[in-house]
DNA sequence: GCGGCGTATTAACGCATGTGAATGTCGGCT
DNA sequence: AGCCGACATTCACATGCGTTAATACGCCGC
């Protein structure tokens, strides 16, 4: 639909395709579409994979539950995003994927897949990156749990998904989209509602962002990086990421 | 050195391997080894990848440290293991890797990998599997550090080293070596080392477990899996994990 | 056998975050 | 306009785990 669909802005952080390669990425993503609701699951555990998922428009998930019912969000998804290249080797998934917002997305079947990986090398080389981007960041998420309090924690997921949507052309000057619910914040970082809410309105009394109407402002994304120590690093961007850290 | 490298048993848990496949890995893991002290950097923050390397003999461990110095260890690896397949591709590394005890690894170049990928589809597969579980750990471990409590969390790391080790044939019948300090344990889960100690013996106190000597008895596996919540879906194992629970 | 160093153990105390539950707010549906 | 459901906010109180620091243990080198 797009002119530019958001799979190519993403892997164009990493090398810069040519008209051939975004053809080729443009097909594969007309083939199999899905819609779905908030909330709906587009894969469950226990589950058979048979496709890579490329989101097209909303936001998504990954998480997992403990047998109490304990819940864990892994990780985000946004337009552009892959989830679980090559994952086809697998008997049945480890964990669920559903959408946080309605998503669009597009299913690539492991014959597709295995074709456009033939067919452009440069493709193939972007799709590896974006993988080991994604481990990264679980990396990253590991660490963020593990260490840091939960104003830094929160205020590094705020970074991070400021930074990823900025890659994709889907920012405002400071501000961005953010329809994740306090609960949902909560479970990505391992904290509960009630403190992700005393932490955001800390945050917000401190003039460093805002959350209201499903968008986030930053007021000063230096200030927030630096709480969060906040290094982008870990995204591999081709520009280092440092354009991040805005000029005031 | 051995008849059977740990690297064969450990890709051998999804894929059986010919002797061809066999002969190859060998190959390519008699060119290029590394010792390594314990506590030794195998490669740090900030470097640029060269080589895949493999565990031959001894514990390692990929960590993360945050501008002030707290740090997070992220996984080990033990005899077996692959560290960042493909890597290659990235300009530099957003984490380090270290020794824990004193380590023998092989270096493989992009070259020689890239052969070997191409001379057998089948080691391919195994390889990409092996990533693929590598990756479904460190879920596992954001999932452990989010939601679990500190016992859950410890319990759940010993059952987790504790099967991977019988996967390479590395385990007694109730007992495996375990070269890790209560701080790299603290480290591991996010945790502090007093705290460790206090759970330990707690664990200790109630029968699950000793450790001693470098060495984890489990007096009852499948209690210890129990109060971890630990199931086995997640290492991709292809007899399911499930002769894990073991027989009484 | 002695000294030293890395590690484990213990103790007292504090606080960040969890728990449970009530109340407020706002946007959408009828 | 009014109701409803989802979400955010607030409050009182509990606790798991952190912090600091002192002490004990066990192995290694001399």
């Amino acid at each position: 639909m797009e002119l530019v669909h958001s799979l190519t802005l993403h892997l164009s952080a990493f090398v810069s395709l040519s008209d051939a390669d975004r053809e080729v990425l443009d097909k594969a993503l007309r083939k199999r579409a899905r819609i779905l609701a908030p909330r709906q699951d587009i894969i469950r555990e226990g589950e058979k994979p048979r496709f890579v998922n490329v989101i097209l428009e909303g936001w998504a998930q990954r998480y997992k539950q403990l047998a109490d019912g304990r819940r864990q969000i892994l990780s985000f998804f946004v337009p552009g995003d892959l989830c679980d290249t090559n994952v086809f080797i697998l008997k049945s998934m480890d964990h669920s994927l559903s959408a946080v917002t309605q998503v669009r997305l597009a299913e690539i079947s492991q014959r597709e897949f295995q074709e456009i990986i033939e067919t452009s090398p440069r493709i193939a080389q972007a799709l590896w990156w974006s993988e080991l981007v994604t481990v990264a960041i679980q990396r990253e998420w590991t660490t963020s749990i593990g260490q840091r309090t939960a104003y830094e924690r929160i205020a590094h997921l705020l970074c991070e998904m400021f930074v990823r949507l900025r890659t994709i052309g889907r920012t405002q000057e400071r501000s961005c989209e953010f329809p994740l619910t306090q609960s949902e914040i909560a479970d990505a970082t391992g904290l509960t509602q009630v403190h992700v809410n005393r932490t955001v309105q800390e945050m917000r009394r401190e003039g460093l962002i805002e959350i209201r109407n499903k968008r986030l402002e930053v007021h000063d994304l230096r200030a927030l990086m630096a709480v969060a120590m906040f290094n982008p690093n870990y995204l591999h961007l081709e520009a280092g990421g440092h354009e991040c850290i805005a000029p005031e």
